[in-house]
DNA sequence: CCAAGAAAAGGGATTAATCCCCGGCCAATC
DNA sequence: GATTGGCCGGGGATTAATCCCTTTTCTTGG
């Protein structure tokens, strides 16, 4: 009896390369493709339900880490796995918080995934390197993440102060006074440690608040 | 007669895949699979040169540009086809710039792959939508950035200038007079124009002049 | 309904940032 | 020798940014 499994990937390249891969390994029926979690709801039927899931990190529309967490609250039978080319922090933790049990990356060699699979089929986990690495260190940097606390309208006017505006503009282009304005500055500096716009803007993008 | 083919990707995983999926194709065979530029150099013999050859852009140590006009260089007879999952119009033209003949981005379907291999080994060029769009706008982003001609004193200051500390303590860092810092600042505005700044810092992280 | 507390806004002052115009110095190039 | 261009410095004016403290408005729970 064959493994069934899915994968979800925006890259239909991958996507398809992979498919082929797993089925050359020959214990595994690859019964769900995907391009992104929005797509995954559509595919995914109850006479079509794989028992393992692999899962994207960077996608469009639906991103892994959604996609993991909906999948593990409606279809908690099935076995994720997030699979990602980078290993920051913040992916890794958030993959694995939303309930995959295994983060592979992926320059991992054929060979190795193949392992990895038949290790979490079997036991339910797997142990790479790039999961093991420094736990402690995720779980602090993610109490600190909660520690910052920012507010919707916070960030929203974070992302604009990362502009060549100026804090006028930002007041009108939000619909605010820039008494307003200021007040957020000043919650945000005390927040993230910094005593400056610039600064602000350099940390909100480190921290990934705002992208570029 | 089947078609020689060589791929140079650094994710393992896709690396294979993507072979596996060449190969299923039935008229190509896989001659050379490299992780990189570098890797490529050893694994490239006279006795094994094959007709084309897969390239993508994103790579550490030795990255597609750079392995791309190598190849061009050295190896002409080689056709080039990059390969990426990006569409930036820097990478776009920097390897159609080092001598490759098509760009095809990893979100593109199989069969499209097939079609545009093939279209390259008989024609010699394939032109996907990613490549056709607006050539011009590229070269003109091109012509900017070499007039961009950023000095390496500036260079300097612009690492400063995207931190949290303030003009006079960046002056005082580089040992200069604020008001020199001030020349550097005003020249930077002009050249890349912006006007503040946090639009300044911004830029620069986004044209890759400063790393987080 | 009222009070606690957050969000929004304002007053007023200080400092940093921005802009424009100016001159001198030095090295490479023509 | 002259010119160009990068580099360094200054005066003076205007605007944006920063800081602190108070008031008003709006929620929200009791």
């Amino acid at each position: 009896m064959k493994i069934s499994i899915g994968i979800i990937d925006d890259h239909q390249l991958f996507l398809k390369s992979l498919a082929l891969m797993l089925e050359s390994f020959k214990t595994y029926d690859v019964v769900i493709e995907a391009l992104n979690g929005q797509d995954l709801q559509q595919k995914l039927t109850p006479h079509n339900t794989p028992e393992m899931m692999l899962i994207d990190v960077n996608m469009p529309i639906m991103d892994g880490i959604a996609t993991a967490a909906w999948l593990h609250k409606n279809h908690p039978t099935i076995k994720l796995v997030a699979l990602s080319m980078n290993e920051t922090d913040d992916a890794i933790l958030g993959m694995l918080k939303a309930g995959c049990c295994a983060y592979l990356l992926k320059d991992t060699h054929p060979n190795t995934l193949e392992k990895a699979l038949q290790e979490i089929h079997e036991q339910g986990f797997y142990n790479a390197d790039a999961a093991n690495v420094n736990f402690r260190r995720l779980l602090m940097r993610e109490q600190e993440q909660a520690a910052l606390h920012i507010t919707p309208k916070e960030r929203a006017f974070l992302q604009h102060a990362c502009s060549d505006m100026t804090y006028k503009q930002i007041a009108q282009k939000m619909g605010i006074t820039e008494k307003t304005v200021e007040g957020y500055r000043e919650a945000l500096f005390a927040k993230m440690h910094v005593q400056s716009r610039v600064g602000l803007c350099l940390e909100a993008i480190r921290k990934g608040i705002v992208q570029l």
